[in-house]
RNA sequence: GGAGAGGUGCCCGAGUGGUUAAAGGGGACGGACUGUAAAUCCGUUGGCUAUGCCUACGCUGGUUCGAAACCAGCCCUCUCCA
């Protein structure tokens, strides 16, 4: 499509994060949303930010953002955006969590290398229903005028009839606008498939938030900067098919950790939120595990730390660095997982780095007691405790001198386990180099 | 529909009949050093009941003592043409 209006004044070029300040100078935004936004680092770009900024003020923000069933729980990548659904909630607005129960179906090609293969209605709905759980810790859910609602697009999109899409959403679409896309422009540079359906991804998001106006009056949609051209898509669609509000979008940087790894992918796979997939242990570890340099970054975007006790924190090293580690994972597995299992985290870990002692805090795997008393191969002790994917993975795990038994080094790969190793606490220790442990228990 | 190029391990990418479980790089993991960080260095990176066996270079057959490599058919991607 062709945008016929000026480019807004706000609209920054991709990347250039810093530009937002500059032009917009804290003391210009009237609203607390912006204002703690753009002080924790979550602006990207933004349609039009000074009327943003009057309708946040003025508490008439109604802002989706819109998740993808695409997992059986969201991970951390998804957490930024579910942030700021939080503060717009706290600040005034009225958040709405959009299921894609619809557009899964499709698949979004935006900032994916390839197609993925097309998920059952079956795995996405369930998938649908354990992602769920996660937004009830952020946000308060009601009918009131700040509370957040949960909606499905399924329920509009699923009806659609083709025929009548085409001619009332369909026109309203140029191809050679949409061939230049980022989301379609990257896989036509390397030279892979885009197939039709996922083209039609945008079409349908755009949609959504045409829908979501008329039906909630919504006129705030929110993601990661990928998101950009479909959000951006919807707001010309909106204005196309007579949508009254001025629509608005907001993104925030796709995060990156210092040393340019993505976020939330680790060796085991992405860093879920689920309890289910994830435990609050292993959470808390990955955000004990930040780097030095992106500690302050990280407080103020996935803790809600005031930022005055945030910047105690800026510029320290060595040992008080390592404690901002602590403080930042304990604030930010409160968030997802409650403060008992935050601090329970933080205790485990405790004790088990700073002091090596273990303890019932540690992730625990339970093994048949019988099997144990005939005696359990070490390598299949391993992979059972989930340290190892196969034997021989164990194996080579042992050679290189990674693996621990109740805190001594194993060497001998056919090493077994029985009862002997049972310690005091009635369970063994199995330990993958230095952070990783798991305790086997026979039942 | 026609012509050409291509499909190799988690990813990129070399290999065009025989020590090829497949060079090199990236990533990941383990070790050393540290601070449970980063950087650096070293090692590992298909599976198994393991001096051997099985599986694997898009799929299915064929040629051969022997195939990722040669042949045929099919599937898929890209480029140009219609």
């Amino acid at each position: 499509m062709r945008d016929p209006r000026p480019k807004p004044p706000c609209l920054i070029a991709q990347g250039l994060i810093a530009q937002i300040s500059i032009s917009y100078p804290m003391t210009k935004l009237k609203s607390d949303f912006l204002n703690i936004l753009s002080e924790r680092g979550f602006l990207h770009q933004c349609s039009d930010m000074e009327a943003l900024d009057k309708e946040a003020a003025a508490g008439k923000l109604i802002a989706y953002v819109g998740y993808d069933c695409t997992a059986p729980s969201l991970h951390v990548g998804s957490l930024i955006s579910i942030m700021m659904l939080a503060w717009l909630q706290k600040t005034g607005g009225k958040p709405i969590v959009l299921m894609g129960g619809g557009t899964t179906r499709v698949g979004d090609p935006s900032g994916k290398d390839e197609t993925r293969q097309l998920r059952t209605v079956a795995e996405i709905d369930a998938n649908k229903d354990a992602m769920k759980q996660v937004f009830s810790r952020f946000l308060q859910f009601g009918s009131g005028k700040t509370e957040a609602i949960m909606v499905d697009n399924a329920e509009w999109l699923a009806p659609l009839n083709y025929i009548d899409f085409l001619r009332d959403v369909g026109r309203h679409f140029s191809v050679n606008r949409m061939l230049t896309m980022d989301s379609a422009k990257m896989r036509l540079e390397r030279e892979q498939e885009l197939s039709f359906i996922e083209f039609n991804y945008m079409l349908l998001q755009a949609y959504d938030y045409v829908e979501l106006s008329r039906r909630y009056g919504c006129n705030l949609q929110m993601g990661g900067s990928d998101q950009w051209g479909n959000i951006v898509t919807g707001i010309d669609l909106g204005r196309r098919m007579g949508v009254k509000d001025h629509l608005l979008a907001l993104t925030c940087p796709l995060l990156t950790t210092a040393s340019g790894a993505k976020m939330g992918k680790t060796a085991s796979g992405a860093v879920w939120l689920n309890e289910a997939q994830l435990s609050a242990y292993d959470y808390w570890q990955y955000w004990r595990n930040t780097e030095d340099a992106d500690v302050i970054r990280f407080m103020k975007l996935f803790t809600m730390m005031p930022t005055d006790e945030i910047q105690q924190y800026e510029g320290v090293a060595g040992a008080e660095i390592n404690h901002a580690k602590q403080v930042l994972a304990t604030h930010a597995t409160a968030l997802v997982h409650g403060r008992m299992a935050a601090s329970n985290a933080a205790d485990t870990a405790r004790q088990m780095f700073e002091q090596g002692a273990r303890t019932q805090g540690l992730p625990t795997v339970e093994i048949e007691g019988e099997k144990l008393e005939k005696g359990l191969g070490l390598l299949e002790a391993l992979v059972k405790a989930g340290l190892a994917a196969t034997n021989s993975e164990a194996r080579r795990h042992i050679v290189a001198g990674g693996i621990r038994l109740n805190g001594e080094q194993v060497h001998n790969d056919k090493s077994v386990l029985n009862m002997s190793h049972i310690q005091t606490d009635g369970a063994l220790l199995l330990s993958l180099g230095k952070k990783k442990h798991v305790l086997l228990k026979p039942v």
